[in-house]
DNA sequence: TTATAAATTTGTAATGAGTTCAAATATGAA
DNA sequence: TTCATATTTGAACTCATTACAAATTTATAA
């Protein structure tokens, strides 16, 4: 399962132009978008892709497990093309979102005290290493 | 520092009713209520009360630590009477958030790669307990 | 091919949580 | 009381997301 295309084909999607292109974005990039961003970055591609798209093929990604949606910011959902679970650091200067590749005991956990765990979150929320150093530099 | 009053005029916050009233609420119940949930309550008890002032006052509670934000069902925020951080489980069937004691090695860590922490959120998304046992309830 | 059904995309309108803001009210000092 | 300041209120607004029906594309069968 290397392209995207087969991984679409995979869930039983049917590998359109527009879902392919929303795909590779996020591939291609896997900064965690938000869907503006996507249908902005589509939109020079395909000038008539429609936001209803962006946001229907975005919730098939999401049904099949594909992608998964963070709930961090509090104003609007990142996409993130997920291959295997892993920790977020949101910086709340910059309002980017990293990957932090950490080995959590919970995050392997399938239930904890008799409820059935599906997805397992964690993320840390601050100022992250470039905006700190910016902020060093001004000061000096 | 035992009670709601002093936890307000400690923080040079003035003990309104309003305020109050408001924490009272989330001290009381200690579920994860919306804003919605938290001014329908307060709404009985002073009817004249305004949602504008729930907000408000969540905003002055979170700004200083009081209470902090859960961005977890990803439709609206909940609202946590935080005394130290710990995990959360959201179920998806009924919508209830359970506070999860777990000890987790990553909740105590200040800074992660260059990246200096603030806050630390740790949630597991599924189906609860409860609506486990309903479920096969309804199958016998 | 042609006809027809099903799937997909599109655009517009609606929803709803949260915010803005200025007027009204309450509080507190002089 | 008078005046300034803090707080509350309600209406209007914002904006991400959803609903929905029409338009278009794709698949299937005759
Ligand atoms: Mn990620
Ligand atoms: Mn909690
Ligand atoms: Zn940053
Ligand atoms: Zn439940």
């Amino acid at each position: 399962m290397k392209n995207l295309k087969d991984i679409l084909e995979y869930a039983g999607i049917k590998p359109t132009i527009e879902r392919l292109s929303i795909l590779r974005y996020l591939d291609s990039k896997h900064d965690h978008p938000t869907a503006a961003m996507i249908f902005n970055e589509i939109e020079t591609k395909i000038p008539t892709i429609s936001k209803t798209t962006v946001y229907n093929s975005l919730k098939l990604f999401i049904d099949n497990g594909i992608v998964t949606p963070l709930y961090i910011t509090g104003s609007e959902v990142r996409y993130d093309f997920a291959t295997k679970p892993h920790h977020h650091f949101f910086c709340e200067k910059c309002g980017k979102i990293y990957d932090l590749i950490i080995d959590c005991p919970y995050m392997k956990k399938t239930k904890i005290q008799g409820h059935q765990i599906k997805q397992r979150h964690g993320y840390f929320r601050g100022i992250c290493k470039n905006c700190l150093e910016k902020e060093e530099k001004a000061q000096s």
